[in-house]
DNA sequence: CTGAAAGCGCTAACAA
DNA sequence: TTGTTAGCGCTTTCAG
C-alpha cells in the first residue's frame, strides 16, 4: 500500500521528447552520442518527468547492481573498538561518489546454529545481488577472504592477507607499526624512558606489526624492551588486570604503556584510577583506534587514527579498477595513521581540564 | 573480472528435474502447489545446482526488491553517541529473519554543496532501489519523516511524531521518560536528595520527555526540582563547562546529576575529575544511551540502556504489515529501556575496580 | 497439479 | 546520429 505514483519510465520520456527509447538510453548512459540539441531536449523531458532509471531493469539486463556488499561488525559491549562506524561513514560517501551504495550482509542463519559469515556472502553471490564485496575481517584470520578468492568472488580487502602470501586480491591497510612508532617517539620526547607494550595475542600479526613500531622507537633511542611486553585479552577487564600486574610488581613502575588498542588503553586508565595515579602526569598511556570513547574518556586517551576516509577511498578506488571492463593486477596500499595527543600523555593537552 | 562461474538459472534446474520452468519457480515460491514427488524431485535439481533465484530477475518482474534502505548515522567525534552502532547489528538480524536486506543511503552529493539527506532518499525512490526505508531521523526534528510521508513513501520511524499529531506512519520508540524515572529512582534508593538535571536542550521533545521522568519521580518522592535543571550542548566540551559551574555556584552541591546522554554524563565525569570528586562517592552521575563509552569509562558510568535490539524486531514487523498485501492501519509502539547501574552511582558495582 | 505465453524496463547490437 | 529488434531471468495469468 501506500506505494509511489507510478514511476515514469524509458518510454514515457521518449514520448515526450519526440525521440525513440533507445535514445534516451543514450543520452542517460552515452551523452556524447547525441547531438546536442536532441540531447537538451531529451534531458528537459527527463528533467520535468524525474525520470532515473528503474534498477531492476538495468541490473537484469547490465548483469550488474553497483551494489557493494559489506559487513557490519558492531562493537562488541564492553570495548572501544568503534573502528567500523566511521569507516562505513567514509565509505558510504566514497562508494556514492563512484555511483555504488553499500548493501549489508547478514551472516547465515542456519536454524538455531550459530551465525555463519559465510553463508551470508554465499547468498548475496549466488543471487547476483552485489557487483563485490567490502571485507574487514583480515584483522580477525578468519577464514571468509579466503574463501572468497575461492570462490572467484570480487572483493577488496580492509587489512593485508598477513597469512597468504600467495593472496591475488587488492587490499588497504593502516600501517600500524609506523603509528606506534610515532606514538612511542612521542613518549620519548615527553621525556618517558621506562615504556611497557601492551598488546592483546602476542601471536596475533596486527598485534605484533603494532608492537615493532614500539620496538622500533625504543631501540633507536637505545631504550631497552626486554621484559616490558605485557599481554591481556582485548577487554576493558582484562586490561586492568595485566595493567594492574604490571603497576605493582615491576620493581621499576612504567613511565609509560603503549597499547595496541584502545580498549587496553581504557584498561590501564583504571588501573592507574585504581592507585590514584594520573594517567598523563605520573603515567603516559597511548591507544590505538582514535575510538569514541578515547576522545572523551577523562582525561583524553592519546590514540592512533587511522585514516579512514583515505582506506574508503583507496578500497572503492580499487573496487572501480576490479569491476572495470579492463583486467588489472591487484594492488595493495598501506597508509599512515596519525597521532592524536591528548591528556593521557600531555596534561596540558585535551579540551577538558 | 573474475566473476564467478555462470549462475544456474530457472531453465537449468528445470531441464535437469524434468519439469517445466514454472514448476521451478513455483517450488521455490508455492511449494504447496506441487505434487510431493515432483517437489522433491526439483528440489534436489536446486540443490545440486545450487540454485538461487536472480534477485534482479525477481525484482523487475515484481516490482520490489526486499531492500530496506537506512541512513547511517555515524557517532560525532568528541561524543558518546553510538546507539546507531548496536541498532544496525540489530536491524541486519531481525531484517535478514524477514527476508530482508538493508541498503545505505548515501547523502545527496550536489557538487560541493552541502550533502544533502533527502536527496539520497529520493534517488533510492525513484529508482525503485527499496521497498521501504526506516529512518530515524525523528529524534532531530528533521524534515525527511514529513518528507517521506507527503511523497507516500513506505517507511517506519524509529522515533515517535512528536511535532506531527497528524502522521500517519507506523513508528516505535523508547520510553525515556521511563528510563529516566528508573535512573531518578535508583539514585534515591541510594539516598541523594540533591539531583540535578543536565540536558540539551530545554525545548527539544526527546529532552523534555527524558526529563520529565526526572520530575516525575521526585515529585513521587517529595524532592525539590526548582532550580536544578542545567543544559548544555550535546558535546562533552559544553557539558563539562555546565556541569562545573553547576558543582561550583550552587549553594548546595548537587548529590547526584541525571543526564539525558551519556555524551552529558561524560562531560559531569571530567568536571568531577577535575576537581577532585569521585563519580559515585560524592556525586552520582547518570547517563543515557549505554553507549561503549559509558561502559568502560572509569569508573563505568550508569546509563539507560534501549533495548535495540527488540525496537529493531518491531521496526520489521511494522515494515513486514506495510508491505503486507492488505492495507494496516499504522501503529506505535513505545518499548521500555532499562537501567544497567556501574561505578558513578555504586562504587562497589562495576568490574574493573 | 503442470505447462505455455507474455512481459516487467532496460541496454547491446545492429540497421537505417 | 537515431531507430529497431531482441532478450536478460523471473513470475503471473491462463489453459490443459
Amino acid at each position: 500500500m501506500a506505494t509511489a505514483p507510478q514511476a515514469p519510465t524509458l518510454a514515457d520520456v521518449a514520448r515526450r521528447a519526440g525521440v525513440s527509447r533507445q535514445t534516451v538510453s543514450n543520452a542517460v548512459n552515452n551523452p556524447s552520442l547525441l547531438r546536442e540539441e536532441t540531447l537538451s531536449r531529451v534531458q528537459a523531458a527527463i528533467d520535468e518527468l524525474g525520470y532515473v532509471p528503474n534498477r531492476a531493469a538495468r541490473n537484469l539486463r547490465t548483469g550488474t547492481t553497483r551494489l557493494v556488499g559489506l559487513r557490519y561488525i558492531a562493537t562488541p559491549d564492553g570495548t572501544a573498538n568503534t573502528a567500523m562506524d566511521r569507516f562505513v561513514k567514509a565509505l558510504v560517501g566514497a562508494a556514492r561518489d563512484a555511483g555504488y551504495h553499500l548493501m549489508l550482509v547478514a551472516d547465515g542463519d542456519d536454524g538455531s546454529e550459530t551465525p555463519d559469515p559465510i553463508k551470508g556472502y554465499d547468498d548475496l553471490l549466488r543471487s547476483t545481488a552485489v557487483d563485490a564485496f567490502v571485507v574487514t575481517e583480515t584483522f580477525l584470520d578468519q577464514p571468509q577472504t579466503a574463501w572468497l578468492a575461492q570462490r572467484r568472488a570480487p572483493f577488496v580487502a580492509f587489512g593485508r592477507p598477513w597469512g597468504e602470501p600467495e593472496a591475488r586480491h587488492s587490499w588497504v591497510d593502516v600501517d600500524g607499526a609506523a603509528g606506534v612508532r610515532a606514538a612511542t617517539e612521542h613518549l620519548i620526547a615527553r621525556g618517558h624512558q621506562r615504556i611497557w607494550w601492551l598488546g592483546w595475542s602476542p601471536s596475533n600479526r596486527v598485534d605484533a606489526d603494532r608492537r615493532s613500531g614500539w620496538e622500533q622507537a625504543m631501540h633507536a633511542a637505545g631504550l631497552p624492551t626486554d621484559g616490558l611486553v605485557a599481554s591481556a585479552a582485548d577487554t576493558v577487564e582484562a586490561a586492568t588486570e595485566a595493567a594492574g600486574a604490571v603497576l605493582d610488581t615491576a620493581d621499576h613502575r612504567p613511565d609509560a604503556v603503549v597499547c595496541a588498542t584502545d580498549t587496553l588503553g581504557i584498561g590501564v586508565l583504571h588501573a592507574l584510577v585504581a592507585r590514584g595515579l594520573r594517567a598523563g602526569t605520573d603515567v603516559g598511556v597511548v591507544g590505538f583506534d582514535d575510538s569514541s570513547a578515547a576522545q572523551i574518556v577523562p582525561p583524553g586517551l592519546t590514540s592512533v587514527r587511522a585514516p579512514l576516509e583515505d582506506v574508503a577511498s583507496e578500497i572503492v578506488a580499487a573496487l572501480r579498477r576490479l569491476l572495470g571492463p579492463e583486467p588489472v593486477e591487484p594492488t595493495g596500499v598501506l597508509l599512515t595513521p596519525r597521532l592524536v595527543v591528548r591528556g593521557s600523555t600531555d596534561p596540558s593537552d585535551g579540551p577538558f581540564l
